[in-house]
DNA sequence: ACTGTGTATATATCATACATACACAGTATG
DNA sequence: CATACTGTGTATGTATGATATATACACAGT
């Protein structure tokens, strides 16, 4: 599975959802790579093919894939087309523990500003993940 | 302490930081009534003086106690001021939990994303609490 | 040359924040 | 007791930056 295979389904993009569409985006095909959906080599889609797909404009998905190429995760040959790094995967993980430990830092401020203690929230994140579970 | 005490000091406020200045600004009005440092019928600065405190816009702080006011937490009166709501330190203490759940849930999907098993996550937030606490 | 690719430029729209002007409540004072 | 004055919240119009767009340009392979 090295050379084009362009076709990715991923989760929903919308202006409405939180935060802007090319990093919604960015976020949806650094997932897929995390997941080892696509590997080094891979082609991603072109950007005028994944901006139809999702109904957005070419800049948009131009500028998610610039993120993701300062990320590390991709590169672009202009003519080409766009492919998955090397490390691609390894940098995928590295920024995701790094979104965990943000929003695990996130909700200890709330949590301490909730006035919760230590123990309830530990409670509180286990009935979370019993829940996740079940759905 | 019921009358006016319009004197309140909280932390840095700044274009910089993380979201717009209004939400800074109500979040910390909202953090300061939680706190039970504001009692209901306590007045609140007044949009001028706080705005000039701040070094910012009289509006920003209109907007900031609209926010406060949508979510119950204060009510305004034209040519009087701005006052804590009766069960405001409820509404805030909901607020605050609130923002602890959805902090939790993004860090819960990252997790997953990252491959992190619900044992790693817990380790983690373990981790993340024991160094806040030396700071 | 032709078609596919990434890239750049100029424009539109919206959220954020601002300065300024307006409207209302309480109080002093002539 | 009327009226000006000072405090309060409120509304209007404007500037700026981020976001997203349409359109046009540049390069690669056939």
């Amino acid at each position: 599975m090295n050379s084009d295979s362009p076709d990715l389904q991923f989760g929903p993009i919308s202006s409405a959802a939180e935060g802007p569409l090319y990093e919604q985006i960015a976020s949806a095909v650094a997932r897929e790579i995390a997941a080892r959906r696509l590997s080094p080599g891979d082609m991603l889609p072109s950007v005028r093919k994944l901006a139809a797909d999702l109904l957005v404009s070419v800049i948009t998905i131009k500028r998610a894939y610039e993120e993701l190429e300062r990320a590390g995760l991709i590169y672009s040959r202009q003519g080409i087309g766009a492919f998955v790094a090397e490390n691609a995967a390894a940098h995928a993980g590295a920024d995701a523990l790094a979104e965990v430990k943000l929003a695990l830092g996130a909700a200890i401020v709330a949590a301490r500003r909730a006035r919760l203690t230590e123990a309830q929230m530990f409670q509180l994140l286990r009935a979370m993940l019993k829940e996740g579970d079940q759905a």
